[in-house]
RNA sequence: GGGCUUGUAGCUCAGGUGGUUAGAGCGCUACACUGAUAAUGUAGAGGUCCGUGGUUCGAGUCCACGCAGGCCCA
């Protein structure tokens, strides 16, 4: 037996034999090996963060990686693919806190840095077993056994020489952002401190709607048709006013709508003109008072403000109107107070436009400095610039009015704000403000507003020192670089990601925390620096400070330890022993390290350099895998991973960090929710893989929704999946195996029947399969997998199986081979589907490997040898390490596709026609007639005239020529060409053409052109301007679809009558063969009693054809059956009573 | 609030450059076929192509404005 044959196949068992051959064999490592010499393709991994579990949507983003690592392989390319791990950041420490119960304050004191970052060392590794369980199970190929990981000292190393190499470049600074501190703990808040349960509460704060005078009105474009302004102000309103001292811009929105008003002060009663957003228009302004009496307000109570809306506009038209200072305190060292546009204004509340101060607000200092506004600073005793509140919490001196005051009241001791004459800072501005005409309102409001979790007390935002990386001075080439990657989908590259860089400010890189990677910069007092780039440095560095002799004796001390170890090899760059390293500057004094980690986003980034340790070892490696030829993570990692792997390259290398990227949407549960543990809508990604199979979870994950678009995970998917295409796949190569070992076929590449001499069907499907591997490879090359695997589960389905199979059944039965061999045409016929199966499995390899190779091993594992020796594309193993099928051109023959096309619609279009008068399919018929228009279509026709018959149990097939008005002729207007040429009378020239019948066609026909005269102008209508096709065959019963028509004549005469008899009984004999559980070879004799003389004739008459289809030696009638008699059955009209028994 | 994205049959999805009967698979119903048989074929039911405007002789497709979902920001 050549090929084996499988019962109740389990799918999951194929995903188990598949691993034990692929690890007893090692074929992903020779999938590499192989490949040595031949041009790389170079991939790279993101890493993963090992301390969580892995879900589904991770089966989702490492299909996509592994389908193309795959692809690249059968091309010929090698493809080295070395894993990694995310070790390091936040995640970790948290969880580290959680499972030992402290917080970040208890770091450092109930537990040492060192213990505490030994701990996340190890928790991070946490369940790298499931990991790799998964990676193997999905069948995911990775070098699992040489990974990165980010906290190894080479890791680390070559990390601080990247920084290192930014440091000497100029653009890594130290600079501040805007982050929530606490100026009572004298600290700065974590986003996820700040998350803490009871952080956010309700709070009352005075607000205040300040006026800001807008100067030289009549110089803007939007205001200059506007007469009869005195006091133009716009509004911005501020739950902060501390702040205020601190404006330097108005912020509007580009799209808002906004509305200039006449009114007046409501404080000084002065007549003003205020803008302020449309929406917002009624929070300060009654309907009562709108058009108001202006004359008589001053003579009035003041209740009352009248208003009047003068002008509207867009807060793009506003962009750049300049306005006095509020509270000139300070002065700015560049130009200021000007109107700018952000994204961030809303017209919820407030008056849609924001009061601007950049060090006191995260969005402010962002659009402050897109705009080329400055900061409020002031200097202190070190000529620094500081913000104009303190880190305690209070103004400084040069706000005189104010020095020393806190900004918030909760600041102060309960005794002094019990203190009746104590009024809030806040306060204080209000008063001033509205004595001064630069308030419009002044309210106590409710708001919700973040404390700090330690102090109970509100927390500032606050400019707080940090590292950066200057990557806005880089920005050019970054977007630039950009665009010459090949974004899957487009938009996220020039949208999402262009857009972002197009937006770029500069990247934060402080991280005050403990497990990481830590800056490798060290400062003295006096400001001098120093950045390390590598250990030898580090070395040379301590050795100078030790023999400075200016180090402290414990400096020096901990120096030599650290010397020591690093002579051992057996160092730590992490925290804290990096801590405890001095240098010396050059003035003499001690320079300590930088607290801060580094954003774990530098480490992915890093990965391209850090995974080889470049460049303090293999130049040659990096070399030949930089950049990357492919990567693909979840779309999430735009601002992510994909930023920071471009931002180094562009920064550093001068190049784009990868040329292909595929980001991948979300895989949501089956309802299209995000699925999360919490919620118990989460896919555990090993109970689907043990229950289904990698195959059929793959497969179903990429055809179902296009890699970028999310995914909706339905399980009931996998399983049709499983039933539509892996079943259909396995039943065709059952049925293959089954035939070809009662044959004993065997395939012998040097004696294949040449393709020419096979059969139509044969050529055909031959045809149909490299026009597949020719789609199937341009969809890989396009990194689309899903149209892909679409095609190749369609080609399975649909041509192969439900075409192909189907109308070649009896090839495959014949069963006259058994003393002839085996002949020219069978063996034909087995040398076509064992191709087409073959190359299937190859196709389909990469998405469903596992599968794909059980395939391969079943089709050709018993003619390996032969196959090796002869040196043929089926010697390999496995069909990972086979080369990807080259398109035969030669073998493509769309004309024979294409009137196969028209042999399926035909068939089904006579099937359809049967059906509708009650015709079942065994009862032939004597005629089809086709009306052929063209001569091209009459040859196809008859080319697959012989195939057409047989499937729809017709005698005679004909495709005519028709001149003679046989057929109802009609034609259809072109509208494309015609629309062009009617333009408006379009619809008219449509309802003329509809109406022709066959006289106007044949003139249409004769003349080339035909001419609709009843329309002004006259339409001349060409004839390649209307397609012209049948709809009637007068007096055959006809069907028609798509412009093709068959007619079909359904008189049964006596002799098709007999044959359909003939045929029904063939089909109950066979029935009975079946339950009488005879071998599918057996022969039989029949002896049938003659009770009915039509089924007598009917039988005798087809005799011949009888006893072959049911393999009779024998078929007797006899006038009475006696004995037993093992067949009585109803037929249509008789009572058939049968005797069959095998031959021995 | 901003950027990007999705919206077509009960479900999952196709529908280059606008062209007049909007398709497939699954599911449902009926019938047929029966040596691949837990397979297969045929037919039927099932659509305000998210909405509203606009451009056009003609819009699922192009434009504008909305609505709803998603992601990332804020």
């Amino acid at each position: 037996m050549n090929y084996k044959e499988y019962k109740n196949l389990s799918y999951p068992q194929i995903g188990d034999d598949i691993l034990k051959f692929w690890k007893d064999n090692r074929i992903f490592e020779a999938s590499v090996d192989t490949r040595e010499g031949s041009p790389s393709f170079t991939f790279y991994e993101g890493p993963p963060s090992a301390n969580g579990t892995p879900g589904i949507h991770h089966v989702m983003a490492r299909s996509i990686k592994d389908i193309f690592c795959r692809y690249k392989t059968l091309q010929g390319f090698q493809v080295k693919r070395k894993g990694g791990w995310d070790t390091h950041g936040l995640p970790v420490e948290l969880q580290v806190e959680k499972e030992l119960g402290i917080t970040k304050d208890d770091i450092g004191k109930t537990i040492s840095v060192e213990e505490y970052n030994e701990r996340c060392r190890q928790t991070v590794m946490k369940f790298t077993d499931q990991w790799n369980d998964l990676t193997e199970k999905m069948g995911y190929w990775v070098d699992l056994e040489n990974p990165y990981v980010t906290y190894e000292n080479n890791y680390i190393e070559s990390l601080w020489s990247l920084l290192k190499k930014l440091y000497d470049k100029g653009l890594l600074y130290k600079g501040y952002t805007i982050q929530p501190y606490s100026p009572a703990a004298g600290t700065g808040l974590s986003s996820h401190e700040l998350n803490m349960p009871g952080t956010y509460k309700d709070v009352k704060d005075t607000t205040i709607v300040a006026m800001f005078k807008v100067k030289t009105v009549e110089s803007y474009p939007v205001f200059a048709d506007v007469t009869g302004l005195v006091d133009l102000r716009i509004l911005a309103w501020t739950t902060t006013p501390w702040t205020l001292p601190a404006n330097s811009a108005l912020t509007v929105g580009a799209n808002i709508t906004y509305v200039l008003v006449k009114t007046f002060n409501p404080y000084t009663y002065e007549p003003v003109e205020v803008v302020l957003a449309k929406d917002l228009v009624g929070k300060y302004f009654t309907e009562k008072g709108e058009d108001g009496d202006f004359e008589g307000y001053a003579a009035s109570d003041k209740k009352l403000l009248p208003w009047t809306v003068l002008k509207e506009f867009k807060g793009k038209d506003l962009e750049g109107v300049e306005y006095e200072q509020l509270m000139p305190y300070v002065q700015p060292d560049k130009p200021a107070f000007r109107v700018i546009i952000g994204d961030f204004v809303t017209t919820e509340d407030g008056t849609g436009v924001v009061h601007t101060s950049p060090t006191f607000g995260a969005d402010d200092f962002r659009v402050a400095h897109a705009n080329g506004i400055p900061a409020i600073m002031v200097k202190d005793e070190n000529g620094k610039e500081v913000p104009i509140v303190d880190r305690r919490g209070r103004f400084v001196k040069e706000i005189t009015d104010y020095a020393d005051r806190f900004v918030k009241p909760e600041y102060y001791s309960a005794e002094e704000q019990a203190d009746p004459e104590f009024r809030a800072t806040d306060v204080l501005i209000a008063i001033r403000l509205k004595e001064e005409g630069k308030a419009f309102k002044v309210e106590k409001y409710e708001h919700t507003y973040p404390h700090c979790w330690r102090t109970d007390k509100p927390v500032l935002y606050y400019p707080l020192d940090s590292w950066f990386i200057k990557t806005t001075a880089m920005k050019d080439k970054l977007v630039e670089l950009n665009k010459t990657i090949n974004w899957k989908p487009e938009s996220t590259g020039t949208g999402r990601f262009g857009n972002w860089l197009e937006n770029l400010v500069d990247w934060n890189l402080s991280r005050s925390r403990y497990w990481g990677t830590p800056l490798p910069i060290w400062r003295s007092e006096d400001g001098e620096e120093v950045c390390v780039g590598a250990i030898s440095e580090l070395k040379r560095l301590l050795e100078k400070a030790n023999a400075s002799g200016k180090l402290s004796s414990e400096q020096a001390e901990s120096n030599k330890t650290y010397l020591a170890k690093l002579g051992d090899g057996d160092f730590d760059l992490h925290r804290p022993y990096v801590d405890n390293i001095y240098f010396v500057s050059s003035q003499g004094n001690v320079m300590f390290r930088e607290p801060d980690l580094i954003d774990v986003w530098f480490d992915s980034g890093a990965m391209p350099y850090a995974q080889w340790h470049y460049p303090f070892e293999n130049h040659e490696i990096f070399n030949e895998s930089y950049p990357a030829d492919f990567i693909s993570e979840g779309v999430d990692q735009t601002r992510g991973w994909f930023f920071t792997l471009h931002a180094i390259a562009g920064m550093l290398f001068d190049s784009v960090a990868f040329k292909n990227v595929v980001s991948t949407g979300l895989v949501l549960d089956k309802n299209g929710n995000k699925m999360s543990k919490r919620l118990g809508n989460a896919v555990d990604p090993f109970e689907t893989l043990g229950k289904y199979g990698p195959d059929a979870t793959r497969w179903y994950m990429i055809t179902n929704a296009e890699p970028w678009d999310n995914l909706k995970f339905n399980i009931d998917g996998i399983q049709e999946v499983q039933r539509k295409f892996f079943g259909t796949l396995l039943n065709t190569y059952n049925f293959f195996a089954l035939y070809a070992n009662l044959d004993g076929y065997n395939f012998h590449e040097a004696t294949a029947v040449p393709v020419e001499s096979r059969t139509e069907l044969d050529r055909w499907i031959l045809s149909k399969l490299n026009t597949l591997i020719k789609e199937v490879g341009e969809q890989f090359d396009d990194y689309n997998p899903t149209k892909a695997g679409r095609l190749v589960q369609d080609f399975v389905t649909d041509q192969l199986s439900n075409w192909y199979i189907r109308l070649n059944r009896r090839r495959f039965w014949n069963p006259s081979s058994e003393n002839a061999g085996l002949t020219e045409d069978k063996k034909a016929a087995y040398e076509t589907l064992q191709h087409c199966l073959v190359t299937v499995s190859q196709l389909m390899s990469p998405i469903a490997p596992f599968f794909a190779e059980w395939l391969y091993k079943s089709l050709t594992d018993g003619i390996r040898e032969e196959s090796i020796k002869a040196n043929s594309h089926l010697k390999y193993d496995s069909v990972h390490l086979t080369h990807w099928p080259v398109v035969e051109y030669s073998d493509i023959d769309l004309d024979l596709e294409e009137a196969m096309e028209m042999a399926q619609s035909i068939s089904s279009l006579v099937h359809s026609i049967r059906k509708k008068h009650k015709l079942k399919v065994r009862q032939p018929l004597s005629k089809v007639l086709i009306p052929a228009l063209t001569e091209k279509t009459s040859r196809q026709i008859h080319q697959v005239a012989s195939i057409i018959l047989s499937e729809v149990n017709v005698k005679d097939v004909d495709a005519i020529n028709d001149n003679d008005g046989f057929f109802h002729k009609r034609a259809k207007p072109n509208f494309k060409v015609l629309g062009k040429k009617f333009g408006k009378d379009m619809q008219a020239v449509a309802e003329k053409i509809k109406l022709w019948d066959n006289n106007e066609i044949m003139q249409l026909e004769k003349d080339g052109q035909y001419l609709i005269t009843d329309l002004q102008p006259v339409a001349a209508i060409l004839i390649d301007e209307v397609e012209i096709y049948t709809e009637d065959v007068p007096g055959w019963l006809v069907a028609s679809e798509n412009g093709l028509t068959v007619a079909l004549d359904i008189t049964v005469t006596d002799e098709l009558r007999l044959e359909g008899i003939a045929r029904d009984f063939v089909n109950r004999v066979q029935n009975l063969r079946k339950d009488s559980g005879f071998e599918v070879t057996d022969k039989i004799e029949i002896a049938l009693e003659n009770n009915n003389e039509l089924l007598a004739s009917a039988v005798i008459a087809n005799r011949e054809y009888i006893c072959q289809e049911v393999q009779a030696m024998d078929l007797r009638l006899v006038p009475e059956l006696i004995g037993e008699i093992n067949g009585e059955i109803e037929m249509d009209e008789f009572l058939l009573r049968i005797n069959i028994g095998v031959v021995s």
